[in-house]
DNA sequence: ATTTGTATTTAACAAGTGTTCTATAGCACA
DNA sequence: TGTGCTATAGAACACTTGTTAAATACAAAT
């Protein structure tokens, strides 16, 4: 890997001339948008790309390079969110197959992360997050989440979730709401189980 | 536009084609697809489609049939929304050019509809609506809003915008927040002058 | 019954395109 | 100096693919 920089224009190329022209160049077209002089060196390059899984393609079938890093995310929407339940148990994996119904989302929103799912927010009990009845929220399956994101907390006693942003102090944990105006909670650590980091809240209005 | 089935299954080949594959088919993929029994069949149809505006296609380009429709729509985020003005002039055509930043979205979340933009909160004064400092809205530049609907209103006595669900009364219009627990307020049909329906919300968490 | 326009078939050509072969150059390493 | 690896060039070949011409079928309209 001595020469990445021409892999790199190729990478770009490609991504210019999907989202431009809407389908993949040709080992010819990338050769003269990048300035390579021969087609087989481009091959090379492609071989390369496609060996270390930047790029797939179909042998056989012209215009069919793709990147592998796409634009939409299939989320899976796994179920629903509120109070009074706990958010249901993320078995990464066969995910995507389970899922009833899949959200497609740009990587805008939620960036190139993996892992992710959606919940539908049933009831009003997220309303000091701002978040509403039929509202959807984007999570990342994690239990790591640092201080000042917010996070789907399932709180052992009151035997409910919540989401709150999080925020370690001393001998207590303090969940604020996002909404300003709604004080903080306080509570011990021992009665928080982080679910999940909220990426992302969704609202549609009118159907 | 006697048999347009033929071509609603050609499209719906693209579309699956686009969508599982990555790229367009051929004519040839086309014609096994659909069960078509030539390729010129397909060629005859596939100018009909462009001519109807339905896909496009390079000249002398394989695989380069696009689908019109898009699954990503690009919105231009015009600029901010705070409850002390007014929200920016939409001028209809000249749009996307001014628009410094462009957000991707899926049809998804907005559907099909065309004249969209987006507006970037800016402060709390949007809380009653759920909606949060930083939140993006997407809206819909029109004067008609339906009963129920969300709609961004400018109140020209108080001098400022706010977002709520709309409802003509008798002599009244009320304007209702999406907060349940908040109060409506109730003013005078000269008093509002709706500036646009909101279609979505969305709501980035850690950037 | 003739016309007219849409829909279809067959076959072939020309151009686009991926692939491969061979040769060369630079560079590191021993 | 030789060996081996990566990077590059040029050209030719074979397959893929869009396009077209000419002819036929079929239905509706006159």
């Amino acid at each position: 890997m001595r020469k990445p920089e021409i892999r790199e224009r190729i990478l770009e190329y490609i991504r210019h001339s999907l989202d431009e022209k809407g389908y993949a160049p040709t080992v010819r077209d990338i050769m003269r948008g990048c300035n390579i002089s021969s087609t087989s060196l481009v091959q090379y390059h492609l071989n390369i790309l496609e060996r270390e899984g930047q790029i797939r393609r179909d042998p056989e079938v012209f215009r069919s390079i793709q990147l592998v890093e796409k634009d939409i995310i299939e989320v899976p929407l796994l179920g629903t969110i509120a109070a009074g339940e706990p958010i249901p148990v993320v078995d990464s994996g066969t995910w995507t197959n389970h899922a009833e119904e899949t959200l497609r989302v740009t990587t805008d929103l939620v960036g190139r992360r993996g892992d992710i799912y959606a919940l539908k927010v049933k009831g009003t009990s997220m309303l000091d997050a701002l978040i509403n009845d039929g509202d959807i929220v984007i999570m990342e399956a994690t239990q790591t989440v640092a201080d000042g994101e917010t996070a789907a907390v399932w709180l052992k006693n009151e035997q409910e979730v919540t989401l709150k942003k999080i925020y370690r102090e001393p001998r207590r944990i303090r969940l604020q709401p996002a909404n300003s105006e709604m004080k903080s909670i306080y509570t011990r650590p021992e009665n928080v189980e982080v679910q999940g980091k909220v990426v992302a809240v969704l609202r549609k209005l009118e159907d």
